[in-house]
DNA sequence: GAAGATTGCGAGTGGTTGCTATCTATGTTA
DNA sequence: TAACATAGATAGCAACCACTCGCAATCTTC
């Protein structure tokens, strides 16, 4: 039974993709560990032996994911900061977007991806580019939004954007535990605050 | 052979000590997936029956050494924040013994219970008092430390110390994948200038 | 010291894991 | 259209998983 005709490249690319996709809602339901191959390749509607034709080991899957999804999350972040019209609160629209996609659900698979790379070398290797592509140009971005702040501050700018960032991935890493959404609320505040304080001309 | 006479209570508190300090030390090794009951209990010179008789599956040890590893923390907390020399630098010292807990091999392993927490209910579930006790200790011991800060900032303190936490959380789950500690170093300087400035005198 | 309770042991349970080998189906090239 | 290359499906592998069970060792109580 033929459905349509399709290149081999089509085909490839197409389970290649149905792949990345099961993996990483796989990823985001039951966690790094219990994405097993079968759960994947079954979310997939694919073989496992489709699944080991282009990648050689589950953890080589694991690293086009990690890839897959900075890709993501950086068009994410290009089209929102995009969206944000500039003026005096061009900040705090820019500190939301920052907590919403470390609350995202797209991140909560690279958390997991993250946390593994700590035991498991060659995911470490293999992500090690993509999260340092990842970091620039989201420093890149940043800049483009706030030129005023960027050139004032000059390379402590990018500092500032890692570290709001790490506040709010830590935030979402303790949530994993315990959620406090009034203290979230107020660390939003305060974090605004202190960054205006910071940006402005002293 | 009788090697020494104990009494139960003694036996129990022993292997379940036994049990706790390698389950940890597996976590920090191998990660919350392969912190298999083989591997902890072969660790621990025990038997699997042994671990079974204490805790009726591995979730539940899982969460006993939560509760123990929370409980250790906060004494390494306690103990340093105590031995900080009262000064115009303490806030520089306090800053540095959390980054450095955070650091630590200790909190590797809450680490993993806690991005396990996110897929396993029954983790979450148990891990949730233990945060917040952890969480509400912390800032009496920073209360306690930084008097005058605290009096001058309210509630508004107790977020500024689960800010800075989660700054160096978030930094650390980072650093699983990237280090780049010139830009850590950065930071801890610019965020201890920025909670200077919010915590003095307006 | 006997009886009873608690604790520790280790073989065995069914089920899942990542991965391979073999085969068929589909697309490409001559 | 024949020969070949690529892609996908299926069955099966040894290793490991959390957990159970009957038994032996140890401690407590009488």
């Amino acid at each position: 039974m033929m459905i349509q005709r399709r290149t081999q490249a089509e085909r490839r690319e197409g389970t290649i993709r149905k792949l990345l996709d099961a993996a990483t809602e796989t990823l985001i339901d039951v966690g790094y560990a219990e994405a097993s191959v079968q759960r994947i390749c079954a979310r997939a509607e694919v073989s496992q032996g489709a699944l080991f034709r282009h990648f050689p080991t589950r953890e080589a899957l694991m690293v086009a994911v990690g890839e897959d999804i900075g890709a993501q999350l950086l068009e994410r972040y290009r089209e929102r900061f995009e969206d944000i019209p500039r003026g005096d609160d061009d900040l705090v629209h820019a500190m939301r977007l920052v907590r919403d996609t470390c609350r995202s659900r797209l991140n909560q698979a690279w958390y997991e991806l993250s946390m593994a790379a700590r035991t498991h070398e060659h995911l470490r290797n293999g992500l090690r580019p993509v999260g340092r592509r990842y970091h620039d140009d989201i420093a890149t971005l940043a800049r483009k939004l706030l030129p005023d702040a960027a050139a004032r501050l000059g390379p402590t700018f990018d500092v500032l954007v890692g570290t709001i960032i790490a506040v709010f991935d830590g935030e979402v890493v303790h949530r994993f535990v315990l959620e406090s959404p009034e203290e979230d609320d107020a660390r939003l505040e305060i974090l605004t605050g202190a960054v205006r304080m910071l940006a402005r001309p002293t």
